[in-house]
RNA sequence: GGCGUGGUGGCCGAGUGGUUUAAGGCAGCGGUCUUGAAAACCGCCGAACCGGAAACGGUUCCGUGAGUUCGAAUCUCACCCACGCCGCCA
């Protein structure tokens, strides 16, 4: 959430940094915030005035109740004021409660360090390894996936629809290797704690991490019981400290989650989601780091490297993009996209996004540390990346691997989870 | 799902309508003592918001929300959560 005392001191220089967002209806809701903050300030001090006296007032009545003296002429003055409390109490709620429904609305800074311009301006960081040369025309995952008997979409959509893969055989325990291979690495490496945790999350945590209120439409809900599945572990992952005060001396803090996610994908059909590249629900190893806000910039760059290890691990050829301004997540101040080489599908795809969110989610959902032993709390600084997400890392590791006989080698590190090096196509 | 018990500060825990300005303890911070540390003793020690340059002043917060009252941690109602027993169930 936007830092309502930074908006105020510096209305203008809140709105130049959020222009570079290219949201056209940013600016109406600051005029908004601004507005109902004036009006929710005068509320509050003539509110707090009246109570201000009427609590001395109804001191004296304690008092003189005590003394057995009679108060019935301040009980009846209080009883007028009383009323005038509770109204202006509803009206102050009405405003805080539009003025938090705009506040809400309102994305994070985007750090100076993002190129400016839309999802065109996103710069190439680096790249690593070499594209395969092949012999042959490089097949695209699901024919390769078909072929090897691992992979059935027709069969999850009939369980489901279109976008809820089925993996048999090798492809379900290649499933269970990337989970268990990505789960060691980074636990025994990269010293994250491995955390297992609820799918099924209510609208708090949501609206904690910034999935809510604003992107209700990409969520899976049950209605019913008021819980929401998850579109990603970092939303239950980074809620495990929600409303906590932190020991300063205990950051950074890493976390490590396994979980499926869940993604409606409201209106991406079509365009970029063959076989696996986008479904409705696919698992995940996701990285959450609660860190100092002073360390927040080096600690970017410490996860995006754990997330790159995976990728190095695996030998897949892939590239460093650092989004622009314009195509940062709603939540996010700076975003890298690490994007693997996919040649069966000739294109470039997102493995995982690590992002720096400064205090905007620790301020969501109120969560602080003490930089040391009695001092005032503060909110700490959020970060995740994936690390990372299985559909496309099979995508990479299916068209990367395949040879002229249509088997496929799998990279050394992964293939004692998988017991084999090779998937060979049925007979 | 039914019945019962409970929810108080970073943690534990007292408090059944008005000096609660939430007792007491633990943890934390500062000090005395000590070569240093521990122990002991003394003092300090919650959060958010509003006004103020600051000093400081004010308001709110005892699971959440509504209500009764001049006044609510305390009384009423609803909901949430935890625990126990019963029922159902992997």
């Amino acid at each position: 959430m936007i830092d309502l005392r930074l908006l105020r001191q510096d209305p203008d220089g809140a709105r130049v940094r959020l222009a570079r967002r290219r949201d056209p209806a940013v600016d109406a809701m600051l005029d908004a915030i601004l507005a109902l903050d004036v009006q929710r300030r005068r509320i509050l001090s003539r509110v707090e005035s009246l109570k201000a006296e009427r609590n001395k007032a109804t001191e004296e009545v304690a008092r003189r109740k005590r003394a057995r003296e009679s108060a019935d002429d301040l009980m009846a003055d209080l009883k007028a004021s009383g009323d005038e409390v509770r109204a202006l109490d509803a009206e102050l709620r009405e405003v805080e409660t539009a003025l938090e429904g705009q506040a809400l609305g309102v994305p994070n800074l985007p750090a100076a360090e993002c190129p400016d311009g839309d999802a065109s301006a996103n710069a190439v960081m680096r790249t690593w390894g070499t594209a395969p040369r092949f012999a042959f025309e490089p097949r695209p995952h699901w024919e390769l996936g078909e072929r090897l008997g691992i992979l059935d979409l027709p069969r999850g959509a009939k369980l489901s629809g279109s976008g809820f893969p089925v993996f048999v055989g090798l492809g379900a325990r290649l499933v269970r290797a990337l989970e268990n291979f990505m789960l060691d690495l980074h636990t025994r490496e990269h010293a994250y704690v491995e955390v297992a945790v609820p799918l099924l999350l209510n609208r708090d945590s949501l609206v904690g991490t910034g999935q809510l209120p604003k992107f209700e439409e990409e969520l899976y809900g049950v209605e019913r019981d008021g819980l929401y599945l998850l579109p990603t572990a970092e939303v239950p992952v980074t809620n495990l400290h929600r409303d906590e005060i932190l020991d300063g001396a205990s950051l950074p803090r890493g976390y490590v989650a396994s979980t499926p996610c869940f993604r409606r994908e409201a209106g991406a059909h079509g365009k970029d989601t063959r076989g696996l590249i986008r479904v409705h629900q696919f698992d995940k190893v996701e990285l959450v780091r609660l860190v100092r806000p002073e360390d927040s910039a080096a600690e970017h760059e410490r996860i995006t490297a754990h997330a790159e290890a995976v990728l190095q691990r695996l030998g897949l050829p892939y590239r460093v993009l650092s989004l622009a301004a314009g195509d940062i997540g709603f939540a996010s101040a700076r975003t890298y996209d690490l994007e693997v080489w996919a040649p069966g599908v000739n294109g470039w795809l997102e493995v995982s996004s690590a992002s720096t969110f400064t205090d905007f989610q620790a301020r969501r959902a109120n969560i602080r540390y003490r930089p040391e032993p009695g001092a005032k709390p503060e909110f700490v600084h959020t970060l995740n990346a994936s690390g990372l997400a299985f559909p496309r890392t099979i995508i990479a590791l299916l068209e990367n691997g395949q040879q002229s006989d249509g088997s496929v080698q799998i990279p050394e590190a992964l293939a004692p989870y998988l017991g084999t090096d090779r998937l060979v196509p049925r007979a």
